[in-house]
DNA sequence: GCATTAACCACAG
DNA sequence: CTGTGGTTAATGC
């Protein structure tokens, strides 16, 4: 038999784990290991869906062009995260586009094995099934908060999930742009600057071009509960 | 009415 | 890609 290096994988998702040696080689068997530059395109919305795509490392964005042709931030996640994975029961096309924001490995999985591995193995099919509800709530979240927050709550929630979720320091580089976090919270770039700015006089952030330091971040916090 | 908020535009580093 | 200033529309008090 074969080497297979997914055995071996040291960034496995949990529910990977959980997949008897038989399930694993059918996985190897039938993925590809891609690394993908920054702000290189990894899935485009439109075309046909034919992997699921695993982030093994690094950072990604997930984004919509919308009706009105303007493009949407829909999440910024890093790795462990699953790409397309809403994508494998529906439609035969990608809903949304994905971008490296950072150097990214990622592991495209043939849909069909996925589902065959969900329909045969049901604790692998639930620990998805977990994985794919907590992002689900996320997104809730996100969207009603985006909505009932007004902007200085909107950004201040945004430099803490940054901090918090993304890069895990109060003090980062932003690998997004201006641009791309008003996407994130329905906003134009200049109103995104503009907060950044208040923040940074006020005190509670320090800002030097992509470098963000939390300085006050009790009071960060206040401003994104109250909004 | 007046103040505030935020979007949009144009222009400059 | 960002920051700034001016303008405007909507909303709140």
């Amino acid at each position: 038999m074969s080497y297979c290096k997914c055995l071996d994988c040291d960034n496995k998702f949990c529910a990977f784990g959980i997949l008897s040696k038989s399930e694993i080689r059918l996985l190897c068997n039938n993925h590809a290991e891609v690394k993908f530059k920054k702000n290189e395109i990894i899935i485009k919305q439109g075309a046909l869906t034919t992997n699921v795509v695993y982030i093994k490392s690094g950072i990604v964005k997930e984004h919509m062009t919308g009706p009105n042709k303007k493009e949407e931030i829909l999440q910024i996640a890093k790795a462990p995260f699953f790409l397309g994975i809403h994508s494998i029961f529906s439609d035969r096309v990608n809903h949304y586009s994905s971008t490296a924001l950072e150097d990214t490995t990622v592991c495209f999985i043939n849909s069909e094995i996925l589902k065959k591995l969900l329909k045969s193995n049901g604790e692998f099919a639930y620990q998805i099934l977990m994985y794919v509800c907590k992002d689900q709530i996320n997104n809730f979240h996100h969207c009603v908060n985006k909505v009932q927050k007004c902007l200085h709550g909107c950004v201040a929630e945004t430099v803490l999930y940054l901090a918090d979720k993304i890069y895990e320091k109060d003090h980062f580089r932003l690998s997004v742009t201006r641009s791309d976090i008003a996407g994130l919270i329905g906003t134009s770039r200049e109103c995104v600057s503009r907060a950044l700015m208040k923040f940074s006089n006020d005190g509670i952030i320090n800002v030097n071009n992509k470098h963000i330091k939390i300085l006050n971040r009790s009071l960060l916090q206040k401003i994104s509960e109250v909004g």
